[in-house]
DNA sequence: TCTGGGGTCCTAGGACCC
DNA sequence: TCTGGGGTCCTAGGACCC
């Protein structure tokens, strides 16, 4: 039998500005500026009546006095290290599990509970951020107990407990089932998590796919889900997509196309990973994607091989007629830059020459600030952003930049 | 909720083979 | 050839998460 630990800052992005500025204690705070839409906020603005996805011209209208502050990923990337860091000196079975969560597979103390509740105390008093703890034999139950009191919860589900947690808890909102699984669970007569577990292994083999199974189990106390500890910094895929005002423009599609890739290879390059395949897409205003997979002969994070391809394909991918919200491209197969190297003989040396052009551009980019120089196809997606009229200059292997 | 961005995992069904 | 049975591999796309 397994204790695990789950872990769930309350308001988190709004609570770590409170925390770097403590003149915004006691205000109703909320962050997403830059998107448009709140993406955290205090106890005092939730008291208000902010809730997440609300937009943000509406929280200024509704509420003249909510502070409004753009989102600083960075800073809060800083604080989860910290909290990990804190769970860690109880355990190192820390599973990172986003930005505001993470597990702990806490079985093997000798008062888990206990811990548990140090813990929590040590975030406070250190990070100045209330958390909502819980704790259950499997991970889904953990999340469960979490979320039972919010905020600033410690919630602990023994497993002769769950019945009584489940009863009155919607099927929806059972982590892992979305609204698809859920309105189908629904119409199998299934309104409640304990509903779920009540019926027999063999109808869930037969009526629902694996990842429900797994659900089940752990529902049931029967812990299937691993907390998955070990350090693990490499990427399966690397996407980068953006919406923008419909568009039926295929010359500002590419463009968009073209920051996508240059952005999403700008990623895999500080990682040192080249792609083995590439995906692209357009996105209508109506959500339909128009995909298209990029044939590759050998692994790259060039952006001009990927916007050759792209160029080359992007008029059967693009359908007269039709409203475009959105383009994006993703990076998967991802392997190491040096694995990448020793592929077809002939194009090796190319692409080596290549990259060492790619790194001064990176070089650049670092020294005199992101996007000092980008491709010139990007150039049409990126020119509001740009404060003064980019100079176009020709070079050798990388081609038009700007 | 009239819908932003970055990920992961699973599955149905086609292509191909013997 | 009007047609069996069984397998693998790949791809597109769905569903979910924060």
């Amino acid at each position: 039998m397994k204790t695990i630990l789950h872990l769930d800052g309350d308001g988190f992005f709004a609570a770590c500005e409170i925390s770097l500025n403590p003149k915004l204690k006691g205000k109703a705070v909320v962050t997403g500026q830059e998107r448009g839409i709140a993406t955290a906020m205090s106890r005092e603005a939730k008291a208000l009546g902010v809730h997440r996805g609300m937009p943000i011209y509406m929280v200024k209208k509704l509420y003249p006095e909510a502070v409004v502050v753009n989102s600083n990923y960075h800073s809060y990337g800083m604080f989860a290290q910290r909290m990990y860091d804190i769970v860690r000196r109880y355990t190192p079975l820390v599973e990172e599990y986003s930005i505001d969560e993470c597990f702990a597979d806490i079985s093997d103390l000798p008062d888990p509970v206990r811990a548990a509740e140090n813990i929590k105390k040590e975030l406070k008093r250190e990070l100045g951020i209330t958390f909502s703890l819980g704790i259950g034999p499997t991970k889904v139950i953990a999340k469960v107990a979490s979320k039972w009191n919010k905020p600033d919860g410690f919630t602990v589900i023994q497993p002769d407990e769950i019945e009584n947690f489940l009863k009155d808890l919607h099927i929806g909102k059972v982590w892992g089932i979305g609204p698809a699984t859920s309105t189908h669970l629904q119409r199998l007569g299934i309104q409640t998590a304990l509903d779920f577990t009540q019926r027999d292994e063999r109808w869930v083999r037969e009526n629902l796919p694996k990842p429900e199974h797994f659900l089940w189990h752990e529902l049931r106390g029967h812990s299937v889900y691993r907390v998955h500890h070990e350090p693990d910094d490499d990427y399966g895929s690397i996407q980068q997509t953006r919406t923008f005002t419909p568009s039926t423009k295929l010359d500002f599609l590419f463009s968009e196309l073209s920051k996508n890739v240059e952005g999403a290879c700008m990623k895999a390059r500080r990682h040192e990973l080249s792609t083995r395949r590439v995906y692209y897409f357009l996105k209508t205003q109506e959500f339909r994607y128009h995909r298209f997979e990029v044939p590759l002969t050998v692994p790259t994070n060039d952006p001009s091989v990927i916007l050759n391809e792209i160029r080359a394909t992007v008029d059967r991918v693009y359908k007269q007629g039709f409203e475009y919200r959105a383009t994006g491209v993703t990076l998967s197969e991802l392997v190491p830059e040096s694995v990448a190297q020793n592929d077809l003989f002939g194009e090796v040396v190319k692409n080596d020459k290549k990259r060492e052009v790619w790194k001064i551009s990176d070089l650049i980019d670092r020294r005199y600030g992101t996007h000092t120089m980008i491709l010139a196809s990007s150039l049409r997606a990126r020119e509001k952003r740009r404060t003064r009229p980019a100079r176009r200059l020709w070079i050798p292997s990388m081609g038009e930049v700007a």
